[in-house]
DNA sequence: GATGGGCCTTCCACCTGCTGGAAGGTCAAG
DNA sequence: CTTGACCTTCCAGCAGGTGGAAGGCCCATC
């Protein structure tokens, strides 16, 4: 297969799998025009690596969720243990993402938002912290 | 003022300053011996950027903020209009982040950790998308 | 056989928002 | 006069790609 057939099968883009390539996620043959050659198991761990990522997981996790895809002796515990930590800091953003919207709601319901300077928003970024 | 002091007193580190100077948001004077001299106004807005920047608003959004910061005449609106945006981009990304966190835990949850290969979490990122 | 379009290749730059480090100048204290 | 804490500039790198230029290949059509 081709990067293009690939790349359309799998829902990554073509230069998304060549950069994967060059950071050794995958290692497709070559063709003898030079062309990448893409086996059906590259196929298969593109599409891995696309729904990981769609998952949020780092490209580091990504090599180690497709060393242990590769693995039939694996544990899941290894894999368990990979998606808890990545759980707990999606868990750990939103968190912090809620802290900030709640400022942020609070400071937009009192601006009055009206053509005057006067805006509570301002003061909050304008209050200096400044020792 | 040193950019030493400055980086304390506003809380913004020294190098980021000279980032910030870099990209336009701050304009020290210089000294003689070549040492960027910074005003009170200047401590001012790089609080200013500091706490802007906490609050997730990109530079971009800050660079405006800090015209309008400037601005004796502006109106409220315009930094309501900005912040109300932002907030928007925070909540949508919590939906996305709680969205994932519910799809991981739901995996998370079902899969036994134990030393058998056996895993619904690799189930999820193996089902092949691929057509 | 030439030509055209759609593939493919590599390489380099750019994005966001810094951060680290090297090599060197300056200043105040002892 | 030296030492150490400042300061300067410049260059490289992080994640995770994306865009584009310059050029090669392949297939179909005229």
């Amino acid at each position: 297969m081709n990067i293009g057939d690939v790349a359309e099968r799998s829902g990554v883009p073509a230069k998304t799998i060549r950069y994967y390539e060059d950071i050794g996620l995958v290692r497709p043959l070559r063709s003898g025009n030079g062309y990448r050659d893409f086996a059906v198991e590259d196929l298969h761990k593109l599409a891995f690596l696309g729904r990981a990522r769609s998952l949020g997981f780092s490209i580091d996790e990504c090599r180690t969720l497709l060393s242990l895809y590769d693995d039939r002796e694996r544990s899941s515990s290894d894999v368990k243990a990979i998606a808890q930590k990545h759980l707990a800091r999606i868990d750990r953003k939103i968190s912090e993402l809620q802290a900030l919207s709640e400022t942020l709601r609070d400071l937009v319901v009192r601006c009055h938002g009206d053509d005057r300077p006067e805006c509570p928003i301002m003061d909050d970024l304008a209050r200096t912290g400044t020792t």
